[in-house]
DNA sequence: CACGGCCCTTGGG
DNA sequence: CCCAAGGGCCGT
């Protein structure tokens, strides 16, 4: 594992040459199939996307959703029955799905049974909105993504990635009436230096992003998915080293995309609920390293190992539902 | 260690 | 027009 260096205020400024993108027409072979067998607890394939983890997936007129992983085009929609209809780049296109869906590794409507039992906030939440999945993401995007989402509602941080993705990334054609972007490598996004990211409207995070991935081009490419089955505090500590990440984007890069399903992202929502419901001795206090500790053994100790997907439940209650209210 | 000021912008009331 | 939005850094 390389080791990552927090950087101070890099002095280098790229040219802000944006990478040729003219000629790229893509043709990887596109592969269908349907998973069976799949409910709505199992999977609520809306509600997930649009719950806050991912942010670049949009609904085409059909119903079907279209968006990316990892370069790979994908389109999915959910029948009425709850069986899944996809299509995606190969090779393997079923399990490239299954595994961005983590239908192999996790028994969600398990989980939650045992999660409604034992606690009645879950319970509601999970009546109004059951089948809200954790995906598991590619790393980088997911890192970037979240560099972006500080203090930023859902919509700007979608509007903020589209932006990057179609500057830098390579670009995919159309799916179902919507053009597509890969997220850009970190190679192609260290082109972008911090005025052009500010014209895309990332504001204060320009700097942070620039900075990362100029951290992270000089890196191996899978750097950041080598972290993957690394002990939760070793991600997180090397997460934390890139300037602009602090705990709640570490466990939200940890949770979303390295497969730490304990990792517990405490953002204002998860502050509340878990003053009001799980730590009262935190009321009026502020959200210290030592009560961001507390709020997450408080959510493992009454959710256990898949406590972040507990969270996101919770999270899709008190901040999408009532987004909308 | 705890607290407050500050950073950018924009979607939505 | 105004406000709040899934933070983090840097001072005190």
């Amino acid at each position: 594992m390389a080791v990552l260096f927090r950087l101070s205020r890099r002095s280098y400024r790229g040219s802000g040459a944006k990478p040729g993108k003219s000629a790229a027409w893509y043709n990887a072979r596109v592969e269908s199939g349907c998973v069976a067998g799949l409910s709505r607890e199992d999977l609520d394939l809306a509600a997930t996307l649009t719950s806050g983890q991912v942010f670049r997936w949009t609904r085409a007129e059909d119903e079907s959703w279209i968006g990316t992983v990892g370069g790979r085009r994908a389109k999915l929609r959910q029948a009425d029955d709850g069986r899944l209809w996809w299509e995606a780049d190969g090779p393997d296109g079923g399990a490239f799905i299954r595994s961005f869906l983590r239908l192999d590794d996790v028994d969600f409507p398990a989980l939650a049974e045992g999660w409604c039992a034992r606690d009645a906030h879950f319970a509601e939440a999970w009546a109004r909105q059951p089948g809200v999945r954790v995906l598991r993401q590619d790393p980088a995007e997911c890192f970037f993504s979240f560099l972006c989402a500080s203090v930023a509602p859902i919509a700007r941080i979608s509007g903020m990635l589209r932006g990057v993705a179609s500057a830098y990334g390579q670009p995919l054609g159309c799916v179902g009436g919507v053009t597509l972007w890969a997220f850009p490598t970190t190679t192609q996004l260290a082109e972008a230096d911090e005025e052009a990211l500010r014209a895309l409207g990332l504001g204060f995070r320009a700097r942070r992003v620039e900075e990362a991935a100029g951290v992270l081009a000089e890196l191996p490419p899978e750097t950041l998915s080598a972290l993957r089955g690394r002990p939760h505090a070793d991600a997180k500590r090397e997460l934390m080293r890139f300037f602009g990440v602090g705990e709640k984007i570490a466990d939200c890069v940890a949770l979303f995309s390295l497969d730490q399903d304990d990792a517990i992202p405490v953002d204002t929502h998860v502050w509340r609920m878990a003053c009001a419901w799980y730590t009262p001795e935190l009321r009026g206090k502020s959200l210290t390293p030592a009560a961001y500790a507390r709020v997450g053994e408080a959510f493992r100790d009454r959710f256990g190992p898949f406590a972040g997907w507990a969270q996101q439940t919770l999270f899709y209650r008190a901040a999408v539902l009532r987004a909308r209210a």
